[in-house]
DNA sequence: AATCTACGACCTATAGCGCCT
DNA sequence: GAGGCGCTATAGGTCGTAGAT
């Protein structure tokens, strides 16, 4: 009934070997022992119960096997399959991920949450950060003070989306996804557009409305929480204008859904009165009725891409942009 | 431009105080030191942007700050909403969360995976762990030797759902859920069930099977994987079947999702030909069209209650069975 | 034929690692 | 200022074999 782990000197002891010989055994890849010694190691190891305590290691090697992931939250389904892939190839890797929420975006709080978050990191050590959730417009706070000194520290960051400068980041194609969708949807017939933006100063918002709007000019745009809730009061108020569009872009499938169930409770019909479209293909989007269309993100590869990015020893030359594609569905029928 | 992190030696010597001084101004809790020096040791390490490491903290302790969450997909809904209420408490109290998925249930294998996750985390020497996608019936697998393991070396485990005996538990009373939800839907006129299940070695399917068939004695069911697709292919299989259930349960409301667009695809409407319930409300049920009627569990707070139990001192008197709620939307209207 | 030095193979002893008390 | 946390890494020791003298 041990009630503490068994460390390294007492499988040693109980082997009746060197400290530095249990832990070539157990840990160290280079030099090698001899049979009958490493196999009496192992049974000590076993029948003790040692494990490793991966904390000593990283002091004592000077570096850990920990990489974090920043997302805003864990439960929006555009993060978790995020989250997802760079699970995957951490556990490829032999590699532990800590993961921080930074919260529903709310301006200038986030900004500082944020940092928080990042300067909370630093004393993780960990061996990469994936940036998931720094989504804030400007060099100064997403890739400036914070996240600066991360890479002054050596320490390998990746960003997903809009790198901030100095910053490795995975591209991803917001704004040529949004203006394909914004062609598609014209050529479906589509004339009176109104779109559904969260905060005006993530710049994955701006660009996807960007994008959108240098196809379809004079698209009217309505700014939101990003989230569920966020798209179900923006399409509620846009209704409650008196505003007809034909068809309502929403610059992220969780905000297209709530904005869906808004069209309903007016009365009217998705897909039929009101056409709707989102961004990021979430897995349920294509279950919805109408399906939602949408422009499809292959998430949880960019995480797996992030992670990988993060942990390369040189920069890597830089990869194509992740491209997003358009998926035509029920919720845009054409005309 | 210093390419390695500065260390409580630096700062110590930076602000001309021992080492001693430095670590109490800087970390520990008890002892005070006079203002002065106290100002002088924060100056340094603001100016040489000091963080400390949190991993030789541990060690020199000989407790960690990490707490460790194993679920099955962090891209299920129904995981992402418990980790969102384990990730929040851990900020609260300033701990750090470190997550791990045991993959998609697949027999034997998956419990290998699991051990191998658990063995993993015991290196981390968590203050805490949380099982949420411990999910294999018997003692033997999910509370015997891993988890066992935890318990004996004084680690503190939380298992959300049927608790493995001997390790503290979140109990759900799924049974109960399943129950009353078949009662309800016999109350609205249902009489040919059908049940789609996952993988019959989960507790959780068994339970809601279980208390489904408790009420609705002679319901047919289906076992298939534990996701979208499983609910997806099990219905498709029941209606090429030939079989016409008025009213089909799905263990879990992303099987149910899978189930409703096999329905749709059969050219039938659910709701009106086949009602479809589900079960854990996550987040977008409410949003499906038809809305989809489920048996509501408080997920985030589970997750919330779950760290806060694995993190108690006592194992605590337990706490009453999180209940869960029917919640009858459109899917499974009246008739 | 016996001794010496070389040398690889292998192990032990012992400094650290960054921090706490 | 000293000692310790659990572990890694490396300098330095021991031993056995082998070619040189």
């Amino acid at each position: 009934m041990s009630d503490k782990a068994p460390t390294l000197v007492e499988v040693a002891a109980h082997a009746g070997v060197s400290l530095a010989t249990a832990s070539r055994v157990l840990n160290g890849s280079e030099r090698r022992v001899k049979p009958d010694l490493q196999e009496r190691v192992l049974a000590s190891a076993r029948s003790l119960g040692y494990s490793a305590n991966v904390q000593a290691q990283a002091v004592a090697r000077g570096t850990s096997n920990v990489v974090a992931l920043v997302v805003g939250d864990i439960a929006d389904p555009y993060f978790s399959s995020i989250a997802s892939g760079v699970m995957h190839v951490a556990d490829e890797r032999g590699l532990i991920v800590t993961i921080t929420a930074t919260g529903p975006y709310a301006g200038a709080e986030s900004v500082a949450r944020e940092e928080a978050a990042l300067a909370a990191l630093r004393g993780q050590r960990p061996r990469a950060v994936v940036l998931a959730g720094s989504r804030v417009v400007g060099v100064e706070a997403a890739g400036g003070s914070a996240a600066g000194a991360f890479s002054a520290s050596s320490e390998r960051v990746a960003a997903i989306g809009s790198g901030a400068p100095g910053l490795r980041s995975i591209a991803v194609d917001n704004a040529g996804g949004a203006a394909a969708l914004a062609r598609e949807l014209r050529g479906l017939g589509y004339a009176d557009f109104s779109v559904l933006a969260g905060p005006p100063e993530l710049v994955t918002v701006r660009e996807r409305v960007d994008g959108f709007r240098s196809v379809v000019l004079g698209a009217d745009v309505r700014h939101a929480e990003f989230s569920r809730e966020g798209g179900h009061r923006a399409m509620a108020e846009l209704l409650a204008s008196g505003a007809r569009p034909d068809c309502v872009f929403a610059v992220t499938d969780v905000m297209a859904v709530g904005a869906m169930t808004a069209v309903r409770e007016a009365g009217l019909t998705p897909g039929a009165d009101i056409a709707l479209a989102g961004f990021d293909d979430i897995p349920l989007a294509a279950d919805l009725a109408p399906a939602l269309t949408s422009v499809s993100l292959p998430l949880a590869e960019i995480g797996a891409r992030a992670l990988e990015l993060a942990l390369a020893d040189t920069p890597a030359a830089d990869a194509p942009a992740i491209t997003a594609e358009v998926r035509l569905r029920a919720s845009t029928p054409g005309h």
